[in-house]
DNA sequence: TTGGTTTATTGTTAATTAAGGTTAACGCGA
DNA sequence: TCGCGTTAACCTTAATTAACAATAAACCAA
């Protein structure tokens, strides 16, 4: 199977090569364009899976590559990556579907996630067969009706709790950084943010210590890592 | 098939590009169009399905337009974008059948909804028999009758109860935004509205409590999930 | 290198605040 | 007057902040 093929544009060189570099180091083919005035053409030629856009170009703007992508009666996904000065409200509103967006600056890890996500939507078609439920040891996480079951014990997570869960279950074995959970759900990784993580991994540890097997390790300094047996 | 055309008239270029964009990822095909006085000639070209017209606009006001394009002898669905500021009785009188208006900002959740709806009421008055009644568990909601049967027991419900639970079910394993809804429903997501969508909730779920497997699901601070099984 | 000390980070639990839930009362138009 | 939509009052819960304890990494002196 070839690989995934990102269009990644963006003006800025330094940064450009750390994220290309990085995404590569996944297992991505990256194809890096600088020019907006460019960047149709190679669309044209290398036909990817996937795009990341930063808003701000010196030529042409992100919003504009996208319809004339969109004008190649194409339906990849699109990613826009915007400045934090920007208004974000109305970027928010429109992501819809396969199209997203990340504030600048972001971590890899939440790039990642995004573009991870944009896949498997486009793949997935829309609803079906997201799996719903995911077995956890002893335990049944039921991802949108936000509970735990046991047994008979049904255990009802709050949006933040599920949330949290959620992403632990899908870095399980994997080390997820605090700052990229910080930055998924509250959009910011300030100090008083931060200990409401900490709150919630609390909790989240007394509702699983029933099942030893379950276990949220703490990886000082970096993050988390949850262990299924 | 061929899309749906969205004659989108806009001088905000910025927001215009996201709108667009964005009604564009939804499947639609947007015309947008700038100066107020080159639209008659656009809407001429293309025969939109559909028109959504910006109220302030530097050569022709909105409503303008809209006379225009209805001296064309059509009755293409309009809908205004106007001001937060601007009054609202004015382009409330003017919102008779496949009319109808949105206060800036909204979300793009907000417009489509109301596109949808402005396309539904204009089909449906040629062609009925669109899904009138939906299964919800063991209740059988039927939207036009504003009814939910269960069994034998019939209750019939308030425009604003079957409005919500509507709403609710159109988005349903789906977070809906509180602010949505009340911009929906009451045009506006002041205080006291909300407090009464809570009322309004608690009422649903008071009628819906005879199937455990409905659940109204509260997301703190954003809005509602509704799931079903 | 060792053992102790400091410091930053996280764990835990409790207190506070803000959002929503619930129920009842009010007012108004068919 | 009846039903609906709204307002009000009081209650419950989630989310946040705070306070203090535990831990591990970093530092340092002998």
């Amino acid at each position: 199977m070839s690989k995934i093929k990102i269009l990644y544009v963006e003006d800025e060189l330094f940064l450009g090569k750390i994220v290309k570099e990085s995404l590569e180091s996944r297992g991505y083919e990256v194809i890096m364009e600088g020019d907006g005035a460019a960047v149709l053409q190679v669309y044209k030629r290398i036909n990817p899976d996937i795009c990341v856009l930063d808003i701000m170009l010196p030529n042409k703007d992100g919003f504009t590559i996208a319809e004339e992508i969109r004008g190649e009666n194409s339906n990849v996904p699109i990613i826009f990556l915007t400045a934090k000065t920007q208004t974000t409200d109305l970027v928010k509103g429109f992501t819809t579907g396969a199209n997203d967006y990340i504030r600048k600056p972001f971590s890899m890890e939440e790039l990642i996630v995004r573009v991870e996500n944009a896949l498997r939507y486009q793949r997935d078609g829309k609803k079906p067969g997201t799996t719903d439920e995911v077995k956890m040891g002893k335990y049944l996480f039921h991802l949108t009706r936000q509970t735990l079951i046991s047994g008979k014990d049904e255990k009802k997570l709050s949006f933040r709790e599920s949330e949290i869960l959620k992403l632990l279950y899908e870095y399980r074995d994997k080390i997820i950084d605090r700052k990229d959970i910080l930055n998924l759900l509250w959009g910011n990784d300030s100090f008083f943010n931060s200990r409401n993580l900490d709150v919630y991994i609390a909790k989240l540890r007394s509702y699983l210590k029933e099942d030893e097997s379950l276990e949220i390790i703490t990886i000082k300094g970096i993050g988390y890592r949850f262990v299924m047996g």
